[in-house]
This record gives structure tokens, sequence and C-alpha cells, in this order.
DNA sequence: TCTTGACTTAGACAATGTCCAATGTAGGAT
DNA sequence: ATCCTACATTGGACATTGTCTAAGTCAAGA
């Protein structure tokens, strides 16, 4: 992720402001912020950035494959820098918060074509759900 | 889920028009409709039913654990009744649609403990993502 | 049949996301 | 260094989905 704007930059992407500020904003491994969230932390750098620029800005980066959108519970999609490598998700069920997890073995085997019922099947996700230690107490 | 109302009268539910039509709708393997199709399709049979109602009965359903509630694009929830066999879900990235699919063995075997960070996990969901028969056409 | 607490209703409100026309600007061309 | 122009940004209106509340209605037990 750290060089995540030279690789933009190589794709041809304009290197705006903002677009670099929400970039900054979403470097980290273990980030998974609402779109507002982005917004908020983006607008302490900048402080005139607009909703409408994060929304397009986030999802240019699901375009390009650089973020995952990750739709937990219904409410905010968060974002997932952490797309370059396999992982799932633990998710709080009362506040919310993702945690990444490694998967423990090989569990993303493929259905059997069988039951694809025509399916072009290109992505599997597993999430855990419970509380987290915060929520818990 | 054909006598879910009788499971329901038993809990103590009070058992209105409203209710039973909404549970009605709901009645089938393989539906996973949103709460707006619920509510539209509950209006046909039960032309003045309101939209709360249709909320708080799906809402109520959740809870006592007759139907599961899934959200897998960050656009509405969908409502699926099958909540008595564990399955997994096929989801079009397209249009949205669902299509249940079983367990082919356990996959849901569990996260290690160090793997846990702390949550106390209750639910294990895998959703395979990919176009359904028609949008890849 | 009466009574009562649970249920339903309409509509206001909230949260999240999308769209558009007007304005601004990054970066190549000159 | 400056200019051009296609692309990016902005603010605000709008859309979708869901929640809440106060007032009216009704199921089911007495």
């Amino acid at each position: 992720m750290s060089d995540l704007l030279e690789r933009l930059r190589g794709r041809g992407w304009r290197l705006t402001a903002q677009r670099r500020v929400v970039a900054e904003v979403l470097d980290g491994d273990h980030v998974h912020y609402t779109a507002d969230e982005v917004h908020a932390l983006a607008a302490e750098r900048l402080p005139e950035i607009s909703r409408a620029t994060v929304y397009n800005t986030l999802g240019e980066l699901v375009t390009l494959g650089e973020v995952i959108e990750v739709s937990t519970d219904g409410r905010a999609k968060r974002y997932d820098p952490n797309a370059h490598h396999a992982h799932q998700h633990l998710v709080c069920a009362r506040c919310g918060t993702i945690r990444d997890v490694h998967p423990s073995g090989d569990l993303l085997a493929d259905l059997p074509t069988q039951e694809r019922y025509g399916f072009a099947i290109s992505a599997v996700e597993v999430t855990y759900r419970g509380l987290c230690p915060n929520c818990a107490a």
C-alpha cells in the first residue's frame, strides 16, 4: 500500500491533492473506515474536500483493485486497503468494527460445478461474526 | 418454514393479518427479498399494510431466529427464510440476486484461538460472488 | 362483550450514497 | 513559462433504505 501513489500514477491517474489525501488516509494494514470516516480524516488535512470527491475516489480505488469494499451490516460500507493479501474478516455485531484474519488453511475450496447454478464465480468471502472484546463487556 | 405461524403462535406472538401476510410472502426455500419487495408483495394481499409494519415484522422474525438478515452489497438487506438449514450464498454482483448453496464439506472449521483477537465468535458466513447466468449475457 | 396492552399506521426524520452543472486545475503541448 | 483542455472537484439537490413517534386500532383473554 505504501507505493500506492506510484502505482496509480503509472496507471494514468491524474494526481490531485484530494486523491493524495484519500490514499494517505487509507494507508495502513488494519484500517477499515467508512466513507464518512475517510472524509472526516481527509478533511483534517484538506478542509474543503467534498464528500462527493471522497466517494468518487473510493470508487475508483475499488475499480482499480487497490481497495476492497466490504458490506458487513447493511449500514455504511467500509474500505479495506489490504487488497493484495487474501484475508478474511472478523466483524463485531454491535459496533461494526472489522479486523483482518488470515486464512487458516485453504478453506476457499471451490464450489463443485453442480452447486454453481450457472454463476461465474470470481471471489469468495468469509466473515466471522461475534462481539469484539470491547462490546463483550 | 411452512409451520412458521404455529411456531410463532406458540411463542406468544399476537397473530395479526399483517404478520400473517408477511410470513406468507417469505414462505419458500429460495426466496431472498428486500424489505421493499416484501412490502410490495404483502400489499398485493393486504393493500394498506405499512412499511413500518413490514420492517417491524421482519425485525421480529430475525430476533426469533426464523429468518436471517443478509447484507451482501451495502444496498437493501435481504431476508432469508431458510434459517433452519446451514447454507451459504451465491450473490450476483450486478443484479444482487441471491441463491442458496449447501456446504460442500465442513468449511466452517473454526478459527484457531490465536486468530480470534478476543472476539466471541457466534457465526460464520461464506459468500461466493460472481455473475448470475442472466447478467453474464 | 369488554378491556387492555400490544399492534399498526402515516409521515417526519436520519443515514448513506448518487448525480449534476458550474468551476477549477494537472500536466502535456507550445 | 504559459496556455489548453480534458479530467477532477464542488455543493447541493435528490434517491434509497431504514428508524422513530404519537395516535388510532384490534386480538385475545376475562
